[in-house]
Parts: C-alpha cells; sequence; structure tokens
DNA sequence: GGACGCAATGTTATAACGTAACGCCTTCAA
DNA sequence: TTGAAGGCGTTACGTTATAACATTGCGTCC
C-alpha cells in the first residue's frame, strides 16, 4: 500500500464520483466563505452558480449572457470578472489559461492547484489532483530557484467519451 | 546513479548554459526547416529572430511594433498570428498561455513539451523539460481515459534573481 | 512564354477578452 | 450622522485574436 501523497486523486470525496449537483456545491461555497468570513454576495454565487450549471469552461462574455438569461440581471464585463476575481480568490474557480474560460472547483474546501484535463473535441473538462505533479514542479521550481506562487497544469486531449472505442 | 529519463533536463545541450545566442538558435531553425522540408520564409525566420533577442515571452502585438522597428517592414496582426501559427507547428515558438505571449524553443531538435517557470517580477521565463512531468500526467491521463495532444503546465513564480537572498 | 495552381502574405474589418476610471449605494462603526 | 470601505453599475477603452477576401510570388505544365 503506498501512502496516500504518491497517489493521484481523482476525487476523494467518497460521495461525489462526479456527482457534483450544482446546488450542493454552491451550498458548500456559501458555507465556506461564511466560515471564511469573505461575502459570497448574491451576484457571486449566481456566477458560481452558473458555472456548475454549464459543467464545463464557460467564457466571461457567456457568463453575461447567461446571467442575463437566467437570473433577468444585465450585468455588464467588469461586474462579472470582478465577481469571478472573487470567487478565484476563494478558490471556488479556477481559470482554464489556455481557454479564457472559467471552472468552478469541485473541492474548494481543500486548498490546492489542480491539473485539468480539456477535451478538444467536447469541450469538456476534469478536474484532478495529483500530489506528484506539485512535488515534481516543486523540485524542478527548487532546481532552478525559484519560488511558486501558482501551478498552470492543462492537458489538452480527447476525453473517453469522444475517443471511439480502440483507437489511439 | 539515476535513469536518465527520471531526472529533469534543464538543458541538455553541454554548450548552452543559457548562452542561447539567437543567431545560433535561428540557424539551428534554418537547418531544422529545410531538413523537415518546412519553409521558413523570411518573415517567419525575421518573427522568430525578434523572439530570440526579446528573450522574454512576447506578446503577438509587441511582435508587430518590433516588426516595424528592426526590419522596417509594417506587418499586420494576421500577418504575426500566422508566423506563430508556423513556428508553433515546427515547435521553436511556445505560447505561454497564461500571459498570452510567445517564447522561442530552446532545443527545437527534441520533439517535446516543455515546462516553463516564468517570474512575475521581471517578466522572465525558464524552459525546462522533465520527463518526470510527462510520465506523470500521462499515467494521469490514462487513469481517466484521457488521450493527450498537448500539455501545458506554467510554473508563476519568483526567478532567482529576483527573490532576495534568504527570502522564503 | 503564358496560363494555371498553390502557398504565403497583405488588408480590412470585426470578434473576443479584459480593464481603467468614476459614481452611486449600502453597510457598519465611530 | 457622518465618514470610510466595499460592492456594484456604467462608460469607455485597451488588448488579443481571427474571419474574409485580395494580392503577390513562384513553380509547373502545356
Amino acid at each position: 500500500m503506498e501512502l496516500p501523497s504518491t497517489q493521484p486523486q481523482p476525487c476523494t470525496d467518497p460521495d461525489c464520483r462526479g456527482q457534483h449537483v450544482p446546488a450542493e456545491r454552491v451550498a458548500l461555497a456559501v458555507s465556506l466563505c461564511a466560515a471564511r468570513g469573505s461575502k459570497l454576495t448574491t451576484l457571486r454565487r449566481q456566477v458560481l452558480e452558473l458555472l456548475w450549471e454549464r459543467g464545463r469552461p464557460t467564457g466571461a462574455y457567456a457568463l453575461i449572457e447567461a446571467q442575463e438569461l437566467r437570473y433577468h440581471r444585465p450585468v455588464g464585463p467588469p461586474t462579472v470578472y470582478r465577481a469571478l476575481e472573487f470567487l478565484m480568490s476563494q478558490r471556488l474557480v479556477s481559470k482554464i489559461e489556455s481557454r479564457n474560460a472559467y471552472v468552478p472547483c469541485a473541492h474548494p474546501e481543500r486548498q490546492h492547484d489542480c491539473l485539468f484535463f480539456l477535451c478538444s473535441i467536447c469541450g469538456a473538462s476534469t478536474e484532478l489532483e495529483d500530489p506528484r505533479v506539485v512535488q515534481v514542479l516543486a523540485e524542478d521550481a527548487a532546481a532552478l530557484g525559484y519560488r511558486v506562487d501558482r501551478r498552470v497544469v492543462e492537458v489538452e486531449g480527447t476525453c473517453p467519451n469522444c475517443v471511439p472505442a480502440g483507437a489511439v
């Protein structure tokens, strides 16, 4: 049996195997922010809800449209970007740099940088936590003399649903 | 002694310890493209030269200005983006997704995806090759059923020159 | 030579992403 | 009650990237 810290953790919550019901995730965010004393306002919560409901990396301007449709509350770009900035500061959301898009974080209760696997066909993203990546990058950073603030790890490819069975 | 493939390779060329003279790197690109039968035109070569001379991640619009200044050849955005697209297809250049900027690749003769360490203070970037990262991400991708096309690994932090001696 | 085909580049316009600056409103504490 | 701070609205603009179409240059085939 290996140490937990040497194994990847696709989703360590026993009750969550991809079953990230938006309402539950938002409720978790509400309680987290309450505990932290950070203000998850209505607008910020709505943006988070929209990201969960979308289920895939979503651009800021798509969120603006969605906000109007879903909540009948028209918002400008600065408003949405400010909400995203807050949500990222709370680790409730991550930016997918290679797409200029945003995704909700499955497990904001754990402070970590995630890996993201992105399907270039269907657009889906899968979040993963793997301490080995963190470890290796930390070693490399130390060898180079770098201090690490943030990790961006995005793997683009084809997800299981989009890979024809048996194909390379 | 460990296997080579398990060690990071900051720069395995014996003659290159950061001594990437632009002219030499461009000459390498010329011979590589000749060998591959791909057309490194004057414009494409100039863009590559500019990237080497800049020595740090550079945005497309900065390249447009530099092209005008350095070669007295005004170019439009599509032209520069096409040149970058070609250079990336040849692995002569990588895009730094977290900055919307482009860097020349130190060792295009080796087909690989690199890690990049980025200094948020001075803007410098350091390219690194580490098979361990490739290996770990491949394992994670396999576990998730993903086929991997491209890896984006960018570590943001503070470089040795910008970290005050002894600081965290 | 000249007509064709094709790749590369030029040109115009616009899409997509992101932010600066300023003002109003609410909240909360002194 | 008033002043400070944070959150949001609004306008305008800056930055990054691409669509669509025109033009150029160059090799090939007749």
